[in-house]
DNA sequence: CGCCGACATGTCATATCTGACATGTCAGAG
DNA sequence: CTCTGACATGTCAGATATGACATGTCGGCG
């Protein structure tokens, strides 16, 4: 139930409507944690109804700004440095690789080379933004950039391990005894 | 929806019961994706109704071994070879190292060591995993071997990581200036 | 002045996840 | 023979997530 506190982070920058953190959720936290518009407006009014943030400004179109309370704050500050987080990762990519055994070693050679593209792409992608983000203006805090930088070592790690891994292929096919197809 | 793709994985390793199920998915899966009991035996259900799996045996205490068929074995390699992973990564630290400005450099330091020191543990974890595991004839089975070398580069990258994150805290405060409160 | 596209918030059905609870059986130790 | 612990499957309430749908407004271009 993290929603909750990405939006007590991003109002802690200042105030801010539903509409606008739903671009800031698009374009800067989708890596890390991504959320739809739905789910959005519907924490914010259950913010609102705990006391964290409150409705500071009402613009046109409907909109409304909303302020970090000190309730608020305190809790995201809590959040940030007393609670453990979470760190179960479901990893459907890696699931695969579990199981890369039932489709032969053509197949599964193939899927670790692309994966190892795939990631290749990713650290290109986090290297451009890294270049071309200024991290004082952005949508992207300063800490944001340490989280780029982390992604981008993932990245690299990841496509390093995948085209690893793609070489043992071979070595963990069982010698010429074939799976049983029943 | 891929806990219906770990159980047809593990299936396709040869008959097992719910009971048999969990206990890999808590030995060798809890890592990558973790299922509950009530999760598992739902889907054991659901996937038998939909003739992916049959029950081959009926034993003691109610007992149900369950048989991958032959569609079931089909639509596995289906997801494994054809199908786009989802790539989505939610990320509790990261996200809070996002926000990491809110709370001082101290803290912020503070914070970012003991994530290294999380994942120095996680990779020594794995590296005793690797060193005593016998990869026949665990739960891991061969290519699980590969999951968990993953796992340890990871955990290696992300310690690292954090170590080099806590050094560039200093130099990311604003010089002085002091966030407004309200 | 009319229209389009961006602005802006909301609801709803469906699916899924989590944790707790419920129920009962069998094998082996003492 | 009794009791305990492992075996074994199931249900349910409550919380979250997803994607589609609904509704309306304002600013600026032609």
């Amino acid at each position: 139930m993290s929603l909750r506190h990405a939006v007590l982070g991003l109002l802690a920058d200042g105030p801010a409507s539903g509409y606008d953190l739903l671009k800031v959720f698009d374009r800067s936290l989708a890596f890390i944690w991504p959320a739809t518009q739905s789910q959005l407006y519907g924490e914010l009014n259950r913010l609102a109804d705990d006391g964290l943030i409150e409705v500071s400004h009402e613009g046109p179109r409907g909109r409304k700004d909303y302020t970090i309370t000190v309730d608020g704050r305190s809790e995201l500050e809590r959040w940030i440095i007393d609670a453990e987080p979470d760190r179960i990762r479901r990893n459907e990519a890696m699931l695969r690789v579990f199981f890369l055994g039932t489709v032969g070693p053509e197949r599964a050679k193939a899927y670790l080379e692309r994966e190892a593209a795939v990631h290749d792409n990713l650290e290109e992608l986090l290297k451009t933004i890294e270049r071309d983000t200024d991290w004082d203006t952005s949508d992207f805090n300063r800490y944001g950039h340490l989280v780029i930088e982390s992604g981008r070592r993932y990245a690299h790690t990841q496509a390093r391990w995948a085209r690893w891994a793609a070489t043992r292929v071979q070595a963990l096919e069982p010698n010429e005894t074939p799976r049983a197809t029943r």
